[in-house]
DNA sequence: AGTTTATATATAAATAATTATATATAAAAT
DNA sequence: ATTTTATATATAATTATTTATATATAAACT
């Protein structure tokens, strides 16, 4: 599914795979990330089916680029993609939670201090998304008005986030005050 | 991470992968599922390992079955796995949140009918994980009282799902009342 | 009686994603 | 001055996962 986030981006701005990389740690991260050398791969394999072309840049202190753009092909394949409802859920996983269904035999103590530790890194997840995301959103929404409605969506992406280190970090408490009182 | 579930089960018991295939559908599905091929593959890699072993057992009316066993080295590689605690944030995938954040473009009502049938969909879930699991996990308590600690780990997992569903019918409801107004 | 569904077993091919490695310059830090 | 960090570019090797295919019997349905 990585190529449609490319498409996404490359369908308001031409990048080179370095940029798309830089453009996803910013924006998408938290619901969509990829590793560089993913990112160069897909581009090749949605260029071999022509949904993006490129073209070499010379650069002089630094090494040349490859600009990407999307074509027609592309932006109907996105425009497809975006028009057809989901209608499953995807099984997402969770490694905690595959550990914490396994670890009943852990002493009491290690199993608290686990789940202590991983509060605390919800808990700053969770602040990030209340403070510097919103202003980064409301920022755009301010240099670009036309483009409210995307504003809207990121916005609701970066709720969505808010929602669940929310949701993770209230139920990290109840599970530390159900170990703590019947482990 | 597959090897850690296949990894769990077998300390509980000798199984099969299509005995592991069926076990994984019924207990941890929601937080980490897998294909049957994947399963075949990664307990030969294991085997490889030495972390289990396995040997073919003759059936009359049905094809040949390997069963594989956990060793003390697979035991141990578990243990060592379960004691060392999560110290980042799993990035973790969503896909209707990918096609969210680009669907700025969408027609309203396109947008509002799609989001209204995901929310049937994660409301349907939800009634699952207050239904079904708690029985299936009372049970199992009842009849082995002495997996309480194995017992008060698998519904905090369940308690995981029916939280985040909550969560997302929430985050949901919020969505289409904004998109709604303000689209 | 014939078809479908479930049980039971797996392999092969393809796609997706991660980890490791490679090159080169500029800017910042020590 | 020298080292480190950041920018900028990517490829190769490995691991993880999905999709497609294959075989065979029992049980249930029509």
């Amino acid at each position: 599914m990585l190529k449609y986030a490319l498409l996404g981006f490359l369908n308001y701005d031409n990048k080179t795979g370095y940029e798309l990389k830089q453009t996803m740690d910013r924006s998408t991260n938290h619901f969509w990330h990829a590793k560089q050398s993913q990112i160069y791969q897909t581009l090749k394999k949605l260029a071999s089916d022509g949904l993006v072309v490129s073209h070499p840049e010379h650069q002089e202190s630094r090494p040349d680029r490859r600009v990407y753009a999307i074509t027609d092909s592309g932006k109907k394949a996105m425009a497809a993609w975006l028009a057809k409802p989901v209608t499953t859920l995807e099984p997402n996983k969770q490694l905690l939670l595959l550990k914490l269904f396994f670890s009943g035999g852990l002493g009491k103590e290690t199993l608290l201090t686990q789940l202590r530790l991983l509060r605390k890194l919800h808990e700053q997840q969770l602040d990030l998304y209340n403070t510097e995301s919103p202003d980064v959103i409301k920022q755009h929404g301010k240099s670009n008005p036309e483009l409210s409605r995307d504003t809207i969506m990121w916005e609701r992406t970066r709720r969505f986030g808010e929602r669940h280190e929310k949701m993770y970090v209230d139920w990290l408490d109840e599970t530390i005050r159900m170990i703590a009182e019947h482990f």
